[in-house]
This record gives C-alpha cells, sequence and structure tokens, in this order.
DNA sequence: TCTGGGGTCCTAGGACCC
DNA sequence: TCTGGGGTCCTAGGACCC
C-alpha cells in the first residue's frame, strides 16, 4: 500500500469488448462484423457485443431476443471462457511486469499500483508513457485493445478508463479528481445502480457535483450507513482502498436457467443434482470446503428465493451437499414451476486450515450417512504414486481413511490399532510416511464400516 | 416467446451468550 | 420479577458489478 501519492500512479485497465474481441482475432471472418457473445438459448442475454453491434443499439444484459432484433445480420456466439481465460492469463502476466500489486476484476479488467512496482511513483508524463506501453504490448501480444484510466485513486482510474472508449487512454492530474467528476452522471460511480440512482433522483440529485453538496448524515439516511458515507466520499473524488491482489474467493456456485419452466419432480431433482456436481467437483479442484449450502429458485413469475443451511462442519462431499439441496428444495412451494436452480457453498475454508480437524471429527452425519468414505481428489503433477481410487492408507497410527484433499494434499481419518475413530490429519499427498495398503488388505478393509461411520 | 451466470457486500431480525 | 446492552452467528433478501 502507498501512502500519499505523488503521481497518478494507479492503472485501471479495461480490455475493450473483450469476449468479442477474442472471437473476432480467431476467426478472422468476424473481423469487421457484428459479433454478440451470450447465451444462444431462448433466454440468453448478451454478455459482449462488438463495437459494430454497438452500433445497432445491441447492450450487455439485453436479452438475446432484442438482440437479434436490433442486429439480425449479427454473429451470435456463446461463450468460450477458456479460451477468454488464456488471453485473460496473457494480460494479466504483462501487468505484473509493472507492478506486483495487481488487482484483476474479472477476465478483461484490472487495477495496477505502479507505485509499487520498479517504476515507482511515477509523474503525470511518466504514467502516460507505461499506460502507452502497456496499451501497446497488449496488443502485441495478443490483438486485443485496452483502455487505461490512471489517478490517484482507484476510484477516479476506472472513471477514467471508461472516459475514451475503446483504445482510450486518461491520466487523471492529482488535484482533479473532484471537477472531473462534477459534471458526470452519479451512475458512472462505483456501486450507483438503477435503485440507488432513483433515490438520488427523487432527493433531486442528479450528478456527481450535485452528490458531493449533501450532507453526509442525509446520503447515509437515504441510503444507510455503509453506502452512505462511502457514496459521500466518492463524490468528492476521495478514496482510500489500496490495490489488493489475490483476494481469496468467499462461495462457489452454480446455476442454470431452463429453456422452460421445469414443474415435473423428478426432472428438478435432475438438474439440482447436476448443480450440485458442478459446485462440488469446482470446491474440490480449489482444494476448499464450505459450511453453509444455500439453494436459489427463480419461479415462473421471476420472484427468486434462497434457503440455506449451515453445516456443524465444513464438507465438499457431494452426497452432502446434495442432500443438503434436496431437503431445501422439497422445503419450497415450487408448484408454479421454476425458472431456474442454483446451489451454492460458502464460508469456504482451505483443507489445510486446522479448525476443520475438529468440525468435521463433529459432523459424523455429513459422511457417514453414506455408505462409503469419499475418495481421494488430489488430481494433477502431484498425484499421489497409489492407484487412483484407492481410499485406504496406513501410517504409524494404523490404517486410515482418505478424507478428502486437494492442491496435492490428503486428508486422512486414522484408525488407532484396536480403536476406532482415530485423528485426522491433513498430509502431502506424497508424504513417506504415507502408505497405500496392499490391494488384498483393501478389500478385506473396505467391507466394514468406514470410520466416519464407526465414529457416529 | 422480456429479464444469464458468476460473484461481492450490506442490512435487518432473531437466537443465543455473557 | 423485571429489565439491560453488546457481540456473534445464522438466515433471507436485495443492490451491485462484470
Amino acid at each position: 500500500m502507498v501512502g500519499v501519492r505523488s503521481g497518478p500512479s494507479v492503472l485501471h485497465v479495461d480490455l475493450d469488448a473483450f469476449y468479442a474481441s477474442v472471437e473476432q482475432l480467431d476467426k478472422p471472418s468476424l473481423a469487421g462484423r457484428a459479433v454478440v457473445v451470450g447465451g444462444t438459448g431462448p433466454r440468453g442475454v448478451v454478455a459482449t457485443a462488438s463495437y459494430e453491434a454497438r452500433r445497432h443499439g445491441v447492450r450487455s444484459a439485453m436479452s438475446g431476443a432484442e438482440a437479434r432484433a436490433r442486429a439480425p445480420h449479427a454473429a451470435f456466439l456463446a461463450p468460450r471462457f477458456a479460451a477468454y481465460a488464456a488471453v485473460s492469463g496473457v494480460v494479466m502476466r504483462v501487468l505484473r511486469e509493472l507492478s506486483p500489486l495487481v488487482e484483476p476484476l474479472s477476465l478483461d479488467e484490472a487495477f495496477v499500483d505502479l507505485a509499487a512496482g520498479p517504476l515507482g511513483d511515477l509523474d503525470e508524463d511518466g504514467v502516460r508513457a507505461a499506460a502507452h506501453a502497456v496499451k501497446e504490448r497488449v496488443h502485441a501480444l495478443t490483438g486485443v485493445r485496452a483502455s487505461v484510466g490512471a489517478a490517484g485513486t482507484k476510484l477516479l482510474a476506472k472513471v477514467a478508463s471508461d472516459l475514451d472508449k475503446p483504445d482510450g487512454l486518461v491520466v487523471v492530474p492529482l488535484g482533479t479528481e473532484a471537477a472531473l467528476l462534477a459534471p458526470l452522471p452519479v451512475t458512472r460511480l462505483w456501486g450507483v445502480g438503477p435503485a440507488t440512482a432513483e433515490r438520488l433522483r427523487r432527493a433531486g440529485v442528479h450528478t456527481v457535483g450535485e452528490l458531493a453538496q449533501v450532507p453526509e448524515a442525509e446520503l447515509v439516511g437515504l441510503l444507510g450507513q455503509a453506502h452512505g458515507t462511502a457514496l459521500s466520499r466518492h463524490a468528492r473524488g476521495l478514496d482510500e482502498r489500496s490495490v489488493e491482489p489475490e483476494r481469496e474467493a468467499k462461495s462457489v456456485s452454480a446455476e442454470d436457467t431452463f429453456p422452460r419452466d421445469l414443474v415435473e419432480p423428478a426432472l428438478l431433482a435432475h438438474e439440482l443434482e447436476r448443480l450440485v456436481v458442478r459446485v462440488v467437483d469446482r470446491l474440490r479442484r480449489d482444494g476448499q470446503t464450505g459450511r453453509t449450502v444455500t439453494l436459489k429458485v427463480r419461479r415462473h413469475d421471476f420472484s427468486t428465493l434462497t434457503r440455506s443451511v449451515t453445516l456443524p462442519g465444513p464438507t465438499d462431499d457431494r452426497r452432502t451437499v446434495g442432500r443438503v439441496a434436496r431437503d431445501l428444495l422439497a422445503g419450497t412451494d415450487v408448484s408454479g414451476g421454476v425458472r431456474l436452480l442454483g446451489v451454492g457453498v460458502s464460508g469456504l475454508a482451505d483443507w489445510a486450515q486446522a479448525d476443520l480437524f475438529d468440525a468435521a471429527a463433529e459432523e459424523p452425519a455429513a459422511a457417514g450417512a453414506d455408505p462409503a468414505p469419499a475418495a481421494p481428489v488430489a488430481t494433477g503433477p502431484e498425484r499421489p504414486d497409489w492407484s487412483p481410487g484407492l481410499d485406504v492408507v496406513h501410517d504409524e497410527h494404523g490404517r486410515g481413511w482418505v478424507w478428502g484433499g486437494g492442491l496435492g494434499r490428503v486428508t486422512v481419518r486414522f484408525e488407532h490399532r484396536g480403536t476406532a475413530p482415530g485423528p485426522v490429519r491433513t498430509l502431502r499427498a506424497d508424504d513417506p510416511a504415507l502408505h497405500p495398503l496392499p490391494a488384498a488388505e483393501v478389500a478385506a478393509t473396505a467391507v466394514r464400516a468406514p470410520l466416519a461411520a464407526a465414529g457416529a
């Protein structure tokens, strides 16, 4: 974190019409044509429109039907996130050459704190040159154009990157923040959406300059404590937030809108299970577990509700998450038809966290309800060298059932000789103290009640 | 054939504990 | 028997962002 800056050394880099640009680069026949990327089904919406499509009035978040009506000649493409992530990775690497403090906001946006990097806290001209060099390097390496804003704060950098799109570069000299903001509509401020804008409009506030004249206490009364105080400062160009790399995920979720509303219980159960699998697979891939399972239901009339349950301990077990999700759905009135189902897991914990062990040990119901312990999920280069699917190991504590894993670690619940259950330990997957049981012994052992159940 | 899918943060009320 | 605050956790909903 840089204290007082001597120059506008916070960059906001925003890739122009990113998804559509990648598609045009990958398919030369699309160059110069209207391209719309988004859901292509009957209920799809536009994720990104190329500038050619925008000329016909196509916008992000517009329904696919409306986009087709406005630009029937456009190419309508389903998103290919893997392709976008690959290009994004190249761009983020370019940014990290400038500074270790890079905060991605999405695949196509990031803040960079130049003052924390080798260039230091440059003056206005220095920042302009650096930003120009970044834009050229991104274009040379990926073919994608970027708009860049530079300022003394994240707030102003983000506003600035939006002022001269596409392929823009706007540097905000220190001290000119409030003057730059004053004539802009309040909707240009981060955090002012339709609801807040409407409240402000009713209070007679349309521009940021007008907002800056409203006493903070009045804004707090209108918008609540957190939003009111933040907006009051932002309206005057004040923003102390630092550029934060590596923010940890707090939840993982998956949801689907169906082409038609679903009413059949069997279909709903099937879709729910698919969502559970998607969420749990991502949890495990990231080596995480969570305590709170949330069901989201959007009904035929677009009314949306969520129902959640917090478990005694964290889990990444498909059957546990599935059981909770089914119970929540069973308690929900879906007689009118379901437009969307979603499943989320929050209250995330890393497998390596010590408190996991106690919590897992206290939650026999999670795994005990099932006939077999969780299979090991360690994958990739650090996969342990025992055969895939083998989930019983031993060390000096005796036999242990692999309870879960990820990122080269496995969590094992051990059985003390003659007693059960034993300690739960997390070990590196290639820990030399850990040995797979001989196959014959596994077969003999596996038919016994799993340790998780024995602890119940 | 209106209105995606992935998230974050905040608020408010009730339970519960000290 | 009546009357407290403060803090934390949980649940539900809503606003907002890309």
